[in-house]
DNA sequence: GAACTTAACTCTGATAATCAGAGTGAAGCA
DNA sequence: TGCTTCACTCTGATTATCAGAGTTAAGTTC
């Protein structure tokens, strides 16, 4: 699938790929911890850092030898996937869906020690960009289903305000049977 | 688990679920149109957007009588995950895994025609803050595993370090068997 | 020196999810 | 009368995930 999202998403393998990644990103690095910290079973956690390594994510060193033992540390392009955790951890903080009093992980800046959030700036200037003037168009590497995506998605929004508000008004009806 | 990012992860449920918020937040909300976008089979797809809508991310609208038809609509809350596609185009664009000539989604900012990316800012004066200078901290939400996770990261640090350089350059061998 | 612990796994057998694809029902179109 | 569209449900085979037991090699405790 043409899609970088996509690619992201399938280097990462599923649920298990994620959480193992946000906590070798927050600095574990050993198959125990990372068992005890993800709540993964043994099939799954290793299949998992495999695969992890597979795909260029992680990197697997030995750490002791008799006997020998070895350790999980993110790669450069590991590493990228930083930004991948602060959105959702920023995310999840604004829905709040546990209740909780306040946050469980915070970012600040080791200078100010304040917190940092995720922002979009125009990708030259850095200058600040509402979201609200963000628009997303096909770039020179799309294919034609994303191609046919975007348009599809522009026929739609077209149709729903050529129809006006008075079709605004959708009922959520509960699903029969 | 008390964390916001593994909340956002059980909101999404999978692939198949965070494909779908893609598509639903580039614009498409048909059935049909999800299920020739993602490849999803009918009853993953079903399901999925029956749990993303018990999960307070999508809307199912009805848009059409005799026969009834319905649509699928981000609610504000899935509309949040937005920040979560930007990263992941982001990260994946920068991989560039499939080597491509160029970028397959571009966001712009609609009064400039220019491009936007996500930046880390002062979370109150919203200056730049780069990457370099960001720790990550428990917050008041934080429980035990979660202090233990950033005690245990950090015990690990300080013993690498304290190992000196010699210890850095750990070899990658490939497993036995 | 016999037993217990730690670490990084592999293996097993039961349960649950995913797959491709066929089928359904209500309507419009030819 | 039959042909298509849309939003699904259902089926039977394959695949993945689960809890938990077992393995290997070493150090630590009684």
């Amino acid at each position: 699938m043409v899609c970088s999202a996509a690619d992201v998403l399938g280097a990462l393998g599923d649920r298990w790929g994620t959480l193992l990644m946000r906590d070798l990103l927050l600095g574990l690095t050993r198959y125990e911890d990372l068992r005890r910290s993800t709540g993964a079973t043994n099939a799954t956690l290793s299949d998992r850092l495999r695969e992890l390594e597979a795909n260029g994510l992680v990197e697997r060193r030995r750490y002791q030898t008799r006997p020998d033992r070895y350790e999980y540390l993110p790669t450069p392009r590991g590493r990228d996937l930083k930004l991948l955790l602060t959105a959702m951890v920023q995310i999840g903080d604004t829905w709040n869906l546990a209740d909780r009093e306040g946050p469980p992980l915070r970012f600040v800046d080791t200078r100010t020690g304040r917190r940092v959030a995720l922002a979009l700036v125009d990708a030259e200037t850095r200058e600040l960009v509402s979201a609200g003037h963000v628009a997303v168009e096909a770039g020179c590497g799309a294919d034609a289903v994303m191609r046919w995506r975007l348009e599809r998605a522009a026929a739609l929004r077209k149709a729903g305000s050529d129809a006006g508000p008075v079709s605004a008004d959708g009922d959520a009806t509960p699903r029969a049977k």
